[in-house]
RNA sequence: CGAGUAAGCCAGACAGCCGCGUGUGCAUGCCGAAAGGCCGUACACGAGGAAAGUCCGGGCUCCAUAGGGCAAGGAUAACGGGUAACGCCCGCCGAAGGCGACUUUAGGACGAGUGCAACAGAAAUAUACCGCUGACGGUUUGCGCCGUCAGUAAGGGUGGAAAGGUGGGGUAAGAGCCCACCGGGCGGCUGGGAACAGUCCGCUCCUGUAAACUCUAUCCGGAGCAACACCGUGGGAGGACACAUAGGUUGGCCCGACCGUCCUCAGGAGGUGGCUUGAGCUUUGCGGCAACGCAAGGCCUAGACAGAUGGCUGUCCAAUACAGAACCCGGCUUACAGACUUGCUCGUGCA
RNA sequence: GCGCCCGUAGCUCAGCAGGAUAGAGCAUUCGCCUCCUAAGCGAAGGGUCGGACGUUCGAAUCGUCUCGGGCGUG
């Protein structure tokens, strides 16, 4: 991912979660917030109660892909989190991608489309 | 052909596009005093048979320990072998199951001691309720009946279990009291390397329970890669030096603010190593029933640290299960869609 | 990684050095009481003791394996 690294201190999760926005689907949370300017930054979180690590690995991967194939829409500059619910374990790749293309839009994070 | 049984093996394949981790090479673009780091690009490699549960056994590291023993605590339990070791594996014996191939098996000791055995039953490890028998006494013409004392485990019913079982002799009635046969135990003899086996001889100890305490034999020091080693800002402890209207830092100077200096020790956060060449995999030959061992040749096959395998499309296929390395090995246990191979057994038919 | 604990009625818990009917409180249902309700009183139903295998005459209790849940610690 070219413009995007990734988040990887619990008291930076943290932050994100208490002083940002969020929005929700019945699959996954997304939590955003400003930070450093012309550098985003991606965290992901798959609880263990999400399934086995297994199901986990194939969870995060997913959300991954999906946040690299549309990384180029996206506007720069924002902590960006995504959380897997539950339910997200028994979903579909296209189902995940639509959720997520929703909230992102719900919160700004996307260039406004052609 | 059908039914079964045992062992082994695979764990979707191929192609295209985008993407990830590690290593090597190239390029030198950026940062840096340097070491090096970031980025780009090419190539190679990139999860399992259980990676799982963490139930055993080791390697490795640190701590303790002169060396050894005892106690405590824990583990194991027929015998022989294999192994680095094991509670694992192989072979074999006994027991149980199956027509059979074959499968299962915590399988030492209750003849060292202690404990427990509810309910039922007269009585539960010792016993006389009913019954049977004898003697004495009473009663009766007599048979018999009643009482006291003694003998008796053959019969009754209870129970998982009632002094090993069956038959005969014997006796007042009975009893391993005696005899024959049988079960089990102990000692001897014969066979076997041993467990063990035996139409042999003797003894006569014979309820069950040790996944009850216990006894016997053997084994075990403790902790774990977040171990441990190295680097290590700040802060801490100790020592030496300096003794204060001093000295140092900030600053051109004053005011103001902050602060002892050096050495040693342990070491939080963070970083680096440990980290993958190993009781390794594989081919052939030899030894062994086998587990396995020996010799020669060949091969290098993840090493992350928020943690690498995903997404889309097409073809084949009946369909894709259980499931993700985290210091490393040997096992065990558990989960699992299916595909394939081989040996053997039983039944049926044909020649 | 290491160590520990708990699964029993719808819920919260007893019973766990084996003994055969598995109890208690709350809840549920029915009856009494009351004009009605609550409270009170009386009764009833509801359990294969998380699962499998074993030891034993007999297992909620003992042993092994397993499933699920929770906790401590570096």
């Amino acid at each position: 991912m070219k413009v995007t690294s990734s988040i990887k201190q619990n008291y930076e999760f943290r932050r994100v979660y208490n002083a940002g926005k969020s929005a929700a689907t019945g699959l996954i949370v997304v939590y955003c917030r400003r930070g450093l300017r012309g550098r985003s930054r991606l965290g992901l979180t798959v609880g263990t109660k999400v399934g086995k690590a297994v199901v986990r690995n194939k969870v995060r991967r997913r959300l991954k892909e999906i946040y690299r194939l549309h990384e180029a829409e996206m506007r720069r500059g924002f902590d960006v989190v995504i959380v897997a619910r539950v339910k997200s374990q028994v979903a579909t790749y296209q189902q995940l991608e639509k959720d997520f293309l929703r909230l992102a839009d719900k919160l700004g994070l996307r260039e406004d489309q052609p």
